[in-house]
DNA sequence: CTGAAAGCGCTTACAG
DNA sequence: CTGAAAGCGCTTACAG
């Protein structure tokens, strides 16, 4: 492999200049430029990344990192998509893609996931940070690495999807449709910041509206297909009068459909039931579900954007990303017959 | 950050001492041993990787590689249940992971990919390498990298799912089911070696069931959800009489058979539909789909592993990871009523 | 068993 | 506008 000095030697200049040339520093004969870049291309020259970033300090990668809890990431199509964005971003600038799953246990460092990040390895973070207990940023940032955000822990730059105003945007759903005797399918407390604030918008969604979110049932389900169906069991056997089933994510709604369906349930006539995430296959699901679109591609975009916007000098604030409310064939207004099996606990306005 | 010198003054030894040390070079004293350890604990010290790369030549990186094509990589839940297999063992052995996803042009290589390649950031190579017009690995063995192939580029140590034997299942599955007026959902020609063993499977399985393949009507699809309902419509509009439609992937399938519910037929009572790959939603769609699972974890762990084993100076020997029908609901026998609609164009055995 | 010293391939003030 | 030289933080023969 052709080194700098090889490229220098051929051109009959010094290894300051191809250097400089090649950083594009001004101030260059158009002469001697054009002999260095002629030499590049003759001898095939690619700069040795390693020596660049120890003389410079700059590796030209950024980390992509996210905890790996509950299965749940790996699992999570919206992962993949939001990496896409990232990726697209980075190819644009030239920039490579690290990725790491740091295994996260309560009390626990993952030892990898730590030298790695004071491994001076990368150039920026982003992270999906949003696991309460613990920070995947929190050594980044103690390491001063420039770090970005997708998700809600407040210690850095961030852009998030707009949960909170998404769960008023279903709750609503499916109050408007005449549904009061709503069921929840959650996931346990403080596992994740951005379904808290699903939940916030969904408590607030229904004060508004006059009527008792903690009275409402709520089982808490782990992310899966199968944890929704198993939730929706639970539900509609302690509380057969449910009319909507409100699910955090679109995998326990897959399941809680099936399950209904298991069940004898006919959903939407009988059984209404949303998700949120807007997974494909929400769209070719039977029936099709109603659902919460975050953008994760524009996430994935806007980070990586604003990590290059800090890695420029610059100081980006904070974005909010909105969400849309996709209205499918699950969900469909609460018919009178089983409105009318008991008495409403409240009344509505 | 307190580098390697840091470390041998702490601990009064030379800096030659403390990466041997390090780097768990026999012969040496347990005190200067314990010496060097606590210094280092004192310290915090963590090595820099880019000087341990540019001195010793290697980066404890691997990078993964797909194409971009079709778009079809990044909406793929196999991916992502690939990498996740060959994450984990990296994290088990402390490798990091690097992601490359080079733009696929025909005719125009991807330049940043080319360059990342050629700058000596990676150890190895795991390539995603099924597109047939051109290989992503051909530039990593110029260059001599160890590389494993996950697919059908004859070029390097490989692990393959056995596309060709999930064909013959999927085929006789259907025959086993008594259709015999069978359309099939395929991709473009020479875009995919998998898919190209998948047909070669299909077709081997139903000569030998006296059955001609080439009279099969057969639309190309994009792997898409949406290419698959499309596929499906034009498939039942120029042939109602089909039984059973066979997809190359699952996504096709979910597609098809969402189409074939907004045309009217049942499925599957009145028209089998088999997809391939068990994605994490064929078992939850409803039909619940047949399909052939590959074992992408499995595939994930065996080509890191069988890296690693050339990184250590063996020769693995390349390896076809087994598949398994998986029947579910999508799938019936046919029925006499509709079998008799035409007549048969070749006996059956 | 331990150390002095060269070298990996770049970048970057500092001169001129 | 261009170059000589130091330095980034490690590893690795080579001595002893």
């Amino acid at each position: 492999m052709p080194t700098l000095e090889d490229v220098a030697k051929h051109a009959g200049v010094s290894t300051a200049t191809v250097s400089k040339v090649l950083s594009n520093t001004p101030y260059f004969t158009e002469a001697t430029r054009l002999k260095v870049l002629q030499a590049v291309r003759d001898l095939g020259y690619v700069p040795n990344l390693a020596a660049r970033a120890l003389s410079s300090g700059k590796t030209h990668i950024i980390a992509v990192v996210f905890p790996y809890v509950y299965d749940a990431i790996f699992s999570d199509p919206l992962v993949l998509r939001i990496i896409e964005g990232i990726e697209t971003e980075c190819s644009l600038r030239g920039y490579n893609l690290l990725l790491s799953a740091p295994r996260l246990i309560e009390g626990v460092a993952d030892e990898n996931y730590l030298k790695l990040i004071q491994s001076g390895y990368m150039d920026g973070v982003i992270a999906l940070d949003n696991v309460p207990f613990a920070s995947v940023l929190e050594p980044v940032l103690k390491k001063g690495i420039p770090a970005v955000n997708i998700g809600y822990h407040a210690s850095t730059c961030a852009v998030r999807s707009d949960d909170y105003a998404g769960g008023i945007l279903l709750m609503n759903h499916v109050l408007d449709l005449g549904h009061h005797r709503i069921g929840l399918i959650s996931v346990p407390d403080n596992l994740n910041f951005t379904t808290e604030q699903r939940l916030l918008g969904l408590r607030a969604a229904a004060a508004a509206r006059g009527l008792s979110f903690d009275d409402l049932p709520l089982v808490q389900g782990d992310f899966s297909t199968a944890g929704g169906a198993d939730c929706c069991m639970a539900l509609l056997h302690q509380h057969p009068d449910l009319t909507a089933i409100i699910c955090l994510n679109d995998r326990m709604a897959m399941g809680a459909i099936q399950q209904a369906h298991q069940l004898g349930w006919h959903v939407p006539d009988q059984l209404t039931i949303v998700g949120y995430d807007d997974i494909p296959t929400a769209a070719i699901f039977v029936p099709p579900l109603t659902t919460i679109n975050q953008q994760a591609l524009t996430l994935g975009n806007e980070a990586a954007r604003m990590l290059f916007d800090i890695l420029d000098g610059q100081t980006p604030e904070s974005r909010t990303i909105p969400v849309e409310l996709v209205i499918r064939g699950s969900s469909a207004p609460a018919r009178d017959d089983r409105k009318e099996d008991t008495a409403p606990e409240k009344s509505l306005s």
